[in-house]
This record gives structure tokens, sequence and C-alpha cells, in this order.
DNA sequence: CTCCTTATTTTCCTCTGTCAATGAAAGCAG
DNA sequence: CTGCTTTCATTGACAGAGGAAAATAAGGAG
């Protein structure tokens, strides 16, 4: 049911407005003293922003939060009324759909999951449509307008064109998927490769707030990396960049299907490992929870697979923080159940191969339950609406 | 003998006028038109900031370029008058200093090198002054003003802050560089990391120039890698970045001094070569020269060991390929001269082991003679001039 | 109640860059 | 040669953004 209403915009129409407002969600409540230090403006300055966005209901005073200095007059700071604004964000998968209902301030209000029939894009179409409008019906009950939609994809996809250039999950070529869900939907819609994606709402929403230079890297099905540098996240020039799958990392180690040896994937990545547990200890294992079950168990075998792919994890990071000296890299992924089994090898192959300055660079883990790649699709339809 | 008349400002003094600037030193003469078109502003305001810089001297309107459209006015273009301003740039090594006199364009007019006795940073300066004072000499002749000093050193170096925090070859640890050069030299300086101090010549005047993401691997007695993201050289969050050196390519490939073993250092670095030549070959090599000599004769052996290292920096460039998705690497550095021995190789094992979106990355090598790492120095002192 | 301190707002004010109009310098048709 | 067209460059008026400083607000301490 495409919404005829126009679609709502964001009165915030200078970058410096944009700026303020983006500072203000991503760090909090804020004073205006402290808004304006933040962003280098002037007290005035963030003043005469913040006006049309409490009248639009965009910001809202937050008494709560009001901070007493020893002396003088007491700060009224400012927060996102993150219930002013709802978003909807789809994570496709090769077989399902996840799709949420964020709010402004990008938490999570209603998820769901459906199964996808087929992969072909008029099917994938019909169902995100069907998932869509019934997120769209929860949140009549908020009594709030949805103003965006974010679709995330793995694979090679072209957010300012939105289209989809390549999938390998889903076998699409140049799908241009942002026109076709918008006509579809009846919103403004953003479409962006899934790890960049997730990326996006850890910068903005996550374990990313604040810093310039960071890594999110997914363990899973797949290794995937996003990178941010310079407070960007990076496209590479040809829209494709933190393919850190295919660092070698294992000497001599299994052959990977890009027909190299030892790759991070062929040795840390659901599949890699349920194929090798299943090898050493001879115990048939359908799937990763089954291998990590045997692992849980205390088959030495098991538990000698995931060193060895925590090794490599960190020797994978290690890799990304020499070339680019980030101040963090997140772990994060399904991957993550097993977290327990890698934890001290990643961590230790991390500071053996981190050289130098790189080794000051923060690992940390934040198991990402799977509707967070959908909340990323969320984050940046909402970035797509305050205009970043 | 510190100049004491106040140092030469640019009259650029918007963002706006020093972007125009720029888009003119590095895109060659530009019609008013073409330079509005490339920042994005109106003619207008390029007609405007353009004026002073003419006065100034640092524009000048290029007729010889003139360009005649089939119809209609001849447009005028305007370059930078690379007389109109030298700067000075110094490399400084382990056990000697290369200095270079350039013009405000970055053409070397006058290189020296000088060796040094001692590594203390007392004695660097003391011969860094008489370089300098002897390129200052030089630069009379010129008749015009030398306006910056860059001196380019390995290490951890903090641009910002004008310290060496880190520098192995030197043996140095936290010297206020900038504030000891500028003490002695009575000229602005700007003190880089070597390999960005590169890169920012190759982003400004050189196979780097228009593009937003590339980057520069420097082969020889180490193997160095500066980055440009976002048209921004990467720093890294903690001033480092760009260490490719053990990113490991070689399965179970020599140790490394760094403990692992096949890092790319260890199979490709001037010593790394120069020793396996001699192990391979039975032949004592004493340097690079000598082990290249014997490969251009024909020796297997050693022809082999150039292969392989080869392979190695082809695995490595890839490795960044698909991190970062550059649109090219330029590959440079003394270890070039044997470059007939690599290329092959490079290419062949970039390719294998670019995935995806990262093979169309570009990759070109240049020869850079040494001096080449002074003036990239000297890139830096003409950034930090015109205000970038 | 007055003074002091800090936060916020208001009131100019500067200054950048755009817009639209105009000038300049061709080539071309008659 | 004159006027017309086309494109580049310049000009002058102007809008709007953001800064500086003064004014105002809202405490606490004496």
């Amino acid at each position: 049911m495409p919404s005829t209403s126009p679609a709502e915009t964001f009165p915030a129409h200078t970058p410096a407005a944009s700026q303020i407002f983006t500072t203000v969600l991503t760090h909090g409540p804020l004073t205006r003293q402290e808004a304006a230090r933040r962003t280098g403006l002037s007290p005035a300055a963030v003043t005469k922003a913040v006006r049309p966005l409490l009248e639009a209901g965009y910001l809202v005073e937050d008494a709560g939060a009001e901070v007493r200095p020893p002396v003088g007059r007491p700060a009224s700071p400012v927060r996102v009324d993150g219930g002013r604004a709802l978003f909807v964000g789809l994570k496709v998968t090769g077989d399902e759909i996840i799709g949420v209902l964020t709010d402004l301030c990008c938490r999570i209000r209603v998820a769901r999951r459906v199964p996808l029939s087929g992969r072909a894009p008029r099917q994938v179409l019909t169902v995100a449509a069907d998932l869509v409008r019934e997120l769209l019906t929860e949140a009549e009950g908020f009594g709030v307008r949805v103003l965006g939609l974010g679709i995330a994809v793995a694979g090679d996809v072209d957010r300012a064109a939105g289209t989809v250039r390549y999938s390998p999950f889903l076998d699409w070529r140049d799908v241009p998927l942002a026109g076709l869900a918008e006509e579809a939907a009846g919103l403004p819609v953003t479409v962006d490769n899934d790890v960049r994606a997730l990326t996006v709402a850890e910068q903005w929403f996550g374990d990313g707030v604040g810093l310039s230079d960071f890594a999110v890297v997914t363990v899973g099905a797949g290794i995937g990396c996003g990178l941010v540098v310079h407070g960007r996240v990076v496209s590479g020039a040809h829209g494709v960049a933190g393919e850190i799958g295919h660092v070698p990392v294992v000497p001599d180690g299994p052959p990977c299907h890009c027909g190299d040896r030892g790759c991070l994937e062929a040795v840390a990545s659901d599949a890699a490992i349920t194929a090798r547990v299943g090898e050493v200890t001879g115990v048939p294992v359908a799937d990763a929870a089954e291998a990590l079950a045997l692992a849980r168990r205390g088959d030495a075998g098991a538990r000698a697979v995931y060193a060895r792919a925590g090794e490599a994890i960190g020797r994978g990071i290690a890799t990304v923080a020499n070339l680019l000296g980030p101040e963090r890299v997140i772990i994060s992924g399904e991957g993550l159940a097993a977290y327990d089994l890698f934890a001290g090898q990643i961590r230790d192959a991390f500071t053996a191969a981190a050289f130098g300055s790189a080794a000051r660079c923060e690992v940390r883990t934040r198991p990402l339950p799977f509707e967070e790649w959908a909340r990323g699709a969320a984050a940046t339809a909402i970035q797509s609406f305050v205009g970043r």
C-alpha cells in the first residue's frame, strides 16, 4: 500500500545542521555548548541549527539529563527523539529476508524473518514487499510514519546508483533494486552492501561511535570486513572493498575456492570449520552447530580446528591493522557463537602479527544477532534521511 | 643563516581558494570554466579566487595553452608559475641525507646527497642544516625565495605535531624535529613519514593525480606502502599505516625478523633477495647490485629468487587491492632496478590473488630515482604552504 | 538581594559564493 | 563590414551561513 503523501523531509538544510544532528544522534544527549565544541562551530550556530530540529520534533530538550556545572546556569541538553520516526531495514540472504522496524535511534522495535522461495529479482521483490507491508502495519501501532527503507545485500552494490551490480549469492547482475523497491514500497530506498551497512550501524550506533578509523570483521558463512577510514566507510574505487576472506593466513593451508591455499575463508568460515571438524574427528557433522557442539563437549580434534581458525582470524585482523592502523577492530557475526573457543588464539595471533603501533589497535568482540544485519540496512536508510 | 624576514604567506584564505589552486596545480593549465566544473564551484567564484593568486604571481595566464572552442570566445587558461617559489625537501636515511631544491610545481632544480657521520639528532641536524644552507645558496641563483622545508623520515612520524615519535633506523624517540629544524633553517618545516611523503608527491604531481583511492608500494631495503583513501593519505589512528612488509605471502617461507615466516619483506626486500641468491647459487654476493648482476647474466637460481620475490610482491599488492579496492597501485623504489626480472610474476600473482572487482585495479610501475624521496618531502612542504 | 559564573540566545555583521546580467572575443552569414 | 551566435569571463547585487559580542537566563554563594 504505497503511501501517496509526499515524503517527509529533514529540516537540516545546511551541512552544519546535518553535522550537529548527527553528533547529537551518535553521542547521546548533548548540551549546545558541548555540541558546538565537538563540531567546531560556535554556540550561536548550534542554537540556530537546533531550533528547527526541535520544532520538527526530531530533537527534544532532555530535562532528565540536565547537567549542573558546579557553578553557573545549568545546561539543558538536547537529544534525538527516537520515537519521532521509524525506518525499515531488510537484509536479503540467499534463502531468507530478515526485516526490522527501527526508530530514528536505530533501536529495533520489531523483527521478522521470512523464507525465500526463489532468488530471481522479481521473486525476492515480492517477498520483500510483503515483509515491508507487514512491518508498515506494525508501524501504525506506534503512530509514527516510516520515513525510509534500507536494503542490505551481499556483493557488489552501488549505493549512489541504488543498483546491485553483482551478487553471487542471489545470482543477480545489475538489478536497479532501489528504483524497484521504491516503486513497490512507496518509500525512499537506500541499497548497500551488507557488511558496509553493518559497519554504518557500528559507526553511528555501535562500537565505532566517535572513531575515525576502525574495522568490522564478520565471521560466519563467509569472512567479511567493513572499513572506516577518515571517518568514512570505504567503498573502494570500484565499489568493492574489505575482501578480507582471501588474505593468506595459514602456510600451505587448505585449498580455497579462489584457487589459492590457506585463505582466511578456507580456514575460518563456517563451512571450512565444519568440514575440517568432520575430517579430523571422523565424526560426521552436518553444520556449524554440530561442529560447535562437538568442540564444546571437549573433543580435542574439534577444539584444535577452532583454535586454528582463531589463529587465522587473528592474523587476518593483524593484516588489516598493519595496513590501516585502525583504532579498533570489532569482530562479530554468527561465527561468534564459538567465540569462547577462538578468543585466546585470535588475541595471541593478532598480538604476534601486529607490527609496532598496529598492536595498539583494540580488538573487541560484539556478538551480533542476525537481526543486526537488517538493523545495518535501517542505519543506511537513517543516514540517507538525515542527509549524510 | 636563518632569514629574518617574515614568512611569506599564501593569498588563499578560503577553503575554496585553496581547492581551486590545488586543482590548477595538479591538473595543469585549466580554464576558469574548467576549474569551476572540477571543483563544483561557480565560475564567478573561480574568477574571484584566482585574481589575488594572479596578482601575487602564483598563477599566470597561460596564453600558450589557449583553448579554442569550435565557436565562441577562446578560453584563457591559468597555470601555476612553478618558478614563483622554491622549496627544499630532505630525506633522512640511516647513513645519508638526500636533499632537493624544487619549484612550486615540485620539479627538482638541484639535488644533493651528503653522508651522515652519526645518527644522534644533533649530528643529523648539523648535517641537515649545512645541506639546507647549501641549497638555499643555490636558490639565490634563481632569484626566488625558498618558502618551506620538508623532511621525510622513516618510522612513526606525527606530521601535525612535527615530531618523530620513533624511528628504528635512526634510533630516535620523540624528537621534535620540526621545531628544531625551523630554528636552524629559519623556514616553515613539515615533517612526515617517508613513504607518506612519496605518496603525497604521487598524489599531487605523479601517477596518483586525480585518483581518490590508490596505493604506492615501494620495493627496496624494506617494503613500504602509502595509501590514499577518499582522496586523503592514510595515517592511521596512531600515526602509522601501510605496514605491508609483514603480510604473509609465501607459505612456510623464510623466517622474518618479526618472528613470523614468509612475510613479504622476508622474501622481496633487497637483503632477503641478496641473501637468498647467495644461498641458492653458492656464489657469495655482497649486495643487491651483485645479486642483480648475477641474475642478469642468466643464472637460473638467481632468476628464480627474483621470480619468487615478484610473486610475493604481486600477492602483497593483491591483499591491499582486495581490502581497499584502489583504482591503481604504483610500484616503485630502488628495488625496481630489477623490474624486468619481476614484472611478469608481479602481474600474474596479482591477477591470481585479486578477487572480483579488485582485479580491475591497475598496477603500474614507476622507476623512482632516490631523489624522489626527497622530492616527496618537498611535496609535503608545498602542501603545508598552500594550506592543505 | 547582589554578585559571580556558566549556558543560551539575540543582534548585528562579515564574508563567501551564487545568480543573473553584462562584457569580451571569437566565427559566420549576409 | 555588420549583426548574430556562441562561449568564456567578469561584475555587482544579494542571500545566507556562521561568527563575535552583548544581552539574557538560571543557578549558587555571600
